[in-house]
DNA sequence: CTGAAAGCGCTTACAG
DNA sequence: CTGAAAGCGCTTACAG
């Protein structure tokens, strides 16, 4: 192995130079400089990571904490940060929290600031608030934190619950359906213990009877109880069926849960969007390939990474200064992505992931 | 932040009888393992993990290459990978290589030893050949080898491409299918340049024909080239049919791929499995809850997890003792899914994710 | 079984 | 702008 003192050796100045020039700072004068770069690309150096992590307290890694990578809007998410974080030289720890609230906070308190410079969190039962208990002060950013909007404690990335589910349920009216369910609205279903918080089950569905109250839609009906999970979906659709089917369309809280009612429905023999539309949420991709395909608000992953990494490195580039900045809440972009579930074969034009 | 020395102090023993009696050493008195294990317990002590790898040369962290995580099947290995590592006390450095080869060439060089202990690739484009010559000494585990199998130079864990498609093509045969195409053979469409090496197509493509041939039946005309992506399934399917649609089934490679030619049969209005019988390979979920629900060579993606970090561990336990064992090759279990795109509706019972 | 000493390979003040 | 010294927090021989 090839250690720092060999190239400063090779290049003819001290360690403590050929480590602020191969950091590319600029206090080094620019012609030591290539000496050292090029002695160590002829040596073939590498810098030992948990060496500069030691003495610098910085490694360069974060940590995403996701209930499954299975799914797949946590595996989008995952692919767009480790990507965006790659992009910057840096690494991503993925660790799976199997929706269990225990493991998510010993999963969190078990991170060693030395080894991890910012925790990244899908958390699926914590709050913010929680977190930041067991989390020692290291570098938090939440995705659709499960806190109560007004105390959060940490940065945040919110997918567009309000927004987007308004544009999903304008969007059916202007299809015409005027007796639209909202399926895994709050509260859940007492089938199985949900997968997920209250905070984001509860935000999307006050969205949406917002919006059924604005178009001067029954909201009273509307809601129809299901866990954000196609399993649960795909019941929850049988269910609706024995019950005989009172919708004309049906606006699911997420995919997940929508592509279980499609396949629900279509066991049924229901037509869609013939007998009844369906809309999801996360724009994910199944959605783009199943028949039908999945009307949905697509949400802007990719956006998504981006902030999320910039707003870890304002937390970094900031630690220590001041007391505590104002915790920040983005809201991301999204597209409504108008398929074959409410519009039919005809309207919709061809599309696939 | 509290250090070894700290903790020692408090229980009174030096900070090499603590940091043994941490570890579980065997030599530690129970007596004084107690004494220490209390007092790091009282101080919330955890241990400075860049340390202790820049110490011990053990960082406990492993990387994954991956193409892409968007992906089913890469997202199902990395979840089983993450959480079997994470039993062990072990972390999951996820890098995404977008398919690319030179991508793949870079991020294997850029892992210095030092801050991960080894390697798992889903390598689509470098043998294992390619990946040693700058791996640098780093154990590495392959999941599906590109290398030719005679010269394989690393451990390697695989689908198991013969069984699984000979299983698939029996069972078509079993729901008297005569004129079997076999979707994603080698060699590749020249629509876009193929994702995946060769080995792996070959692999699967050559074990086709032979079974087609064991069993009787043409597998002159039987090749459909497609590249193994939903997207170039659809397409595939679309071509096919233009072309008149000459078979009764279609095995095709894996499961994207099988996808993507469902949704286009779909598209043209070919009824599955009355026209034509489809199977995958690989066992991802929305092959569930699609409709129809596709047969599929599931993958026994656990076992894959625990076997791939039990080698890995082997070679860790291993490094340095004798030249260098012989590379080992596993190939992993599989089932076969009957659904309903190869027996209907009414053959296959319910069955989702 | 335990402890004192050395040192893993860097980066960080600080002196010049 | 550069270098000599110190030290990040552990674990590893080694002596007792």
């Amino acid at each position: 192995m090839v250690t720092l003192r060999e190239v400063a050796q090779a290049a003819g100045v001290s360690p403590s130079t050929a480590s602020a020039a191969l950091r590319g700072m600029d206090i080094v004068k620019p012609q030591t400089r290539k000496k050292v770069t090029q002695a160590a690309e002829r040596l073939h150096y590498r810098a030992n990571l948990p060496a500069r992590a030691l003495r610098s307290g910085r490694s360069g890694i974060f940590t995403l904490i996701v209930p499954d990578l299975e799914n797949a809007f946590y595996a989008r998410l995952a692919n767009s940060l480790a990507t965006e974080l790659d992009n910057r030289d840096l690494r991503l720890i993925i660790q799976v929290s199997q929706f269990n609230k225990d493991k998510e906070l010993s999963q969190v308190s078990e991170l060693t600031s030395s080894m991890c410079d910012g925790l990244f969190i899908c958390s699926t039962h914590n709050s913010g608030r929680e977190i930041g208990r067991v989390s020692h002060g290291l570098p938090v950013l939440l995705f659709d934190d499960m806190s109560t909007q007004e105390n959060t404690c940490f940065d945040s990335i919110e997918t567009p619950s309000r927004e987007g589910i308004g544009a999903a349920i304008r969007h059916l009216y202007d299809c015409g359906r005027r007796r639209i369910g909202i399926v895994g609205g709050f509260p859940p279903s007492n089938r199985t213990p949900p997968t997920l918080g209250v905070t984001l089950r509860e935000n999307r569905y006050k969205q949406a009877l917002a919006t059924l109250d604005q178009l001067g839609l029954d909201s009273g009906q509307a809601l129809v109880p299901s866990d954000w999970t196609t399993r649960e979906g795909r019941l929850t659709a049988h269910h609706l069926v024995e019950d005989g089917l009172g919708f004309d369309a049906l606006c699911c809280m997420n995919d997940s849960l929508a592509l279980g009612i499609l396949r629900g429905l279509a066991e049924c023999g229901i037509q869609v969007p013939g007998q009844v539309a369906v809309t999801g949420f996360d724009g994910i991709a199944p959605g783009g390939y199943i028949t039908p395909t999945l009307t949905t608000v697509a949400v802007d992953f990719t956006s998504m990474a981006v902030m999320a990494v910039s707003m870890m490195e304002d937390q970094l580039g900031g630690r220590g200064r001041q007391s505590r900045p104002m915790p920040r809440r983005i809201i991301v972009g999204y597209r409504l992505l108008k398929r074959e579930s409410t519009v039919g074969r005809s309207a919709a034009g061809p599309d696939i992931i």
